[in-house]
RNA sequence: GGGGUGGUAGCUCAGUUGGUUAGAGCGCCUGCCUGUCACGCAGGAGGUCGCGAGUUCGAGUCUCGUCCAUCCCGCCA
């Protein structure tokens, strides 16, 4: 090694020794005479000190560069006690160098590599330069975390008996699902490969395999759009599991998590996790992945509204299968108008003609709509409500999913301006892990006038509703468990169908996918089905969401060494690009502009 | 595909009602400085105001288009 210590490893104990170090160049404090250099490494800085006798390097050390390479040798001293740093965990030794290498001169940075600079400068420049951005210590613990994450969750899978199996990330187009990066086969002209979405169906082979206890950290591959919390290319921990059933993963994913909480936040979490029906979730919280840190929760009043007044509250009141809803924003009567029609906005473009509400302030009850309210209906709102001066209430009357949307988003976006305001904790050092079980195994698409998976259709039914499955499938309740953790949706799984028959039922008369296709697409999976399949079920968690967690982070875009920009683009490697006439031709590709397709007959 | 926000020096930003030579801090370059640790001090260089049209005597500023980034909706079985 070019060096015997780390630049955080040397203490007072060590005075008096000659040691090596090597790395970077954090700041140069030039001061003429005597020279310092902080010297920084993976691990740790270390400040290093040019003395005016030892004149070849001193002089070398004048033309420093921030970010260079170096290699010192020197000797270990113990500060005078008045030139202790006590904020550097170096800051009691110094060493004074006696030689001086420069392996490497850095170029003038295209940005400051400090945290409460370097923060502020825009993303496309940092990811331009991903290898200086990630080179902060902050970064680099991010790259530190994400690995310790994932060492701890093998750990315990290991442990738990599971063997890691690598499945091809080439596999075949399954349209069903998300759109797919599509590869042209050259020795199948015209054939294409499609980068694998998930590992799914190999891991059910697996299953059918024998390996009983299989696990994996999957590269998955979508072409869709990006958010903050979606990349084209992401991590899954992906496992399957035979002979079991939901209690047995809910225990297996509860210790997992906890262990990697434990090893890499030092944070105990108790278990068993909470666990919440879909429908209760979306009744409370108005979404499947509901944050439980704060209340804030909705309250039906379609019971109230049937006799009401108001037309639009009682019409919609006495409609099959709407509601209307309301939830009170504790504190929040001073909204702006600003933060008002920003919430009127999120309600709008989620359906809503608007938003209705009332102010609670100065000791009465403000809103366009109150004078449509009787008696009645207003001691039953401050009732279930628990209205108090200075709340404001938001209503939605809708169908249920609807509603169930627009107050869901209210909430969440009530919740952040109360929290600016200081009114509303939520405490980022608390961890509610939350099951959500009881999904619809089916949900109706009105475009495509079928039903389509709420999750994928290899989700078992809940077995004392499969009598439902011909005559009413919205009603049938999947084998499905969502992993959820302070509004975040960590992963998902299910029990699959392991019965030939019932999942040929699935896609053909539920699904009404048609024969061929069925055969085309999942032939072989039935057929493997029929050929001693064991009962099974698995889980697959987004690792770069779950690391974005525990580093409490709200972009995956920190947590992964070279993320994509939203448009799909590695600014630093500048990936996508154009390929040569040649190789397209190889592959029989021609690249067609779709305004010139237009153009023709 | 749709909506919001932004783009001025290497970086972060300011730029008034459309008006002289577009500024500041940091960084960079040169010099001074023997105990700094956000070192300090003095001087200097550095600009296609994202790009393209238009309005105007005159555009960083107004209009239209376009590109890029980002957040959201659609989408993500």
């Amino acid at each position: 090694m070019l060096r015997t210590h780390h630049c955080n490893s040397l203490s007072t104990a060590d005075s008096g020794k000659h040691v090596t170090l090597i790395g970077w160049v954090d700041t140069v404090r030039d001061l003429g005479g005597v020279r310092f250099v902080d010297l920084r490494d993976r691990e740790g800085i270390t400040q290093v000190v040019f003395h005016p006798d030892r004149a070849d390097i001193h002089a070398q050390a004048h033309h420093l560069k921030s970010e260079s390479v170096i290699q010192i040798s020197g000797t270990v001293v113990k500060r005078d006690a008045d030139t202790i740093n006590p904020k550097m965990a170096t800051g009691e030794v110094e060493v004074t160098a006696d030689t001086l290498t420069v392996h490497n001169v850095c170029q003038p940075l295209p940005f400051p590599m400090e945290d409460d600079k370097a923060d502020k400068v825009g993303e496309d420049l940092r990811l331009a330069f991903r290898y200086l951005d990630l080179r902060r210590p902050r970064n680099l613990g991010l790259v530190k975390t994400r690995a310790h994450a994932a060492q701890a969750i093998r750990h315990t899978l290991e442990g738990e008996g599971f063997l890691e199996v690598e499945t091809p990330m080439l596999f075949k187009s399954t349209p069903e699902g998300a759109r797919e990066f599509l590869v042209p086969s050259r020795l199948s002209p015209g054939t294409f490969y499609a980068l694998a979405q998930s590992p799914q169906q190999y891991k059910q082979m697996l299953m059918v395999a024998g390996v009983e206890k299989y696990y994996q950290l999957a590269r998955c591959f979508r072409d869709e759009d990006l958010r903050a919390d979606r990349q084209l290319e992401f991590t899954q921990v992906d496992l399957e599991m035979s002979f079991i059933d939901r209690e047995d993963m809910y225990a297996l994913i509860e210790k997992m998590l906890q262990r990697t909480w434990k090893q890499v936040l030092g944070v105990d979490i108790p278990t068993p996790f909470p666990r919440m029906s879909f429908q209760e979730a979306m009744d409370r919280y108005g979404v499947d992945k509901p944050d439980t840190r704060f209340a804030l929760e909705i309250v039906d009043f379609t019971d109230i509204f049937k006799q009401s007044a108001f037309k639009v509250f009682n019409s919609i009141a006495n409609t099959p299968g709407s509601v209307v809803r309301a939830i009170n924003a504790k504190g929040l009567a001073d909204i702006t108008q600003g933060e008002l029609i920003n919430l009127e906005t999120i309600a709008k473009t989620l359906g809503a003609k608007g938003l209705a509400f009332i102010k609670a302030e100065n000791g009465e009850w403000k809103s366009p709509i109150l004078k449509f309210f009787s008696d009645a209906e207003k001691a039953a709102l401050k009732e279930r409500l628990n209205i108090e001066d200075g709340d404001i209430i938001f209503f939605a009357a809708a169908p249920w999913t609807q509603a169930s949307a627009i107050l869901g988003r209210i909430r969440l976006e009530s919740a952040r301006y109360l929290q600016q305001r200081g009114k509303l904790d939520i405490p980022a050092d608390k961890f509610n892990f939350l099951w959500v079980i009881e999904f619809p195994l089916m949900l109706w698409d009105e475009e495509e006038k079928r039903f389509l998976s709420a999750h994928h259709p290899f989700t078992a039914p809940v077995k004392e509703d499969e009598p439902l499955l011909d005559s009413a499938p919205e009603k049938v309740r999947g084998q499905h468990y969502d992993i959820v953790l302070n509004g975040v949706e960590l992963g998902g799984g299910s029990i699959r169908i392991h019965n030939p028959d019932m999942q040929k039922r699935i896609f053909e008369n539920v699904l009404k996918i048609p024969a061929d296709i069925v055969e085309s697409r999942f032939g072989y999976m039935l057929k493997a089905f029929s050929y001693g399949a064991p009962p099974h079920g698995g889980i697959a968690l987004g690792l770069d969401r779950l690391v974005a967690m525990l580093a409490g982070r709200s972009s995956i875009r920190d947590i992964i060494a070279f993320p994509k920009t939203q448009r799909g683009q590695d600014l630093m490697a500048e990936s996508p690009a154009p390929v040569t006439p040649r190789q397209l031709r190889d592959l029989r590709i021609a690249i067609v502009d779709p305004e010139d397709e237009k153009k023709k007959p």
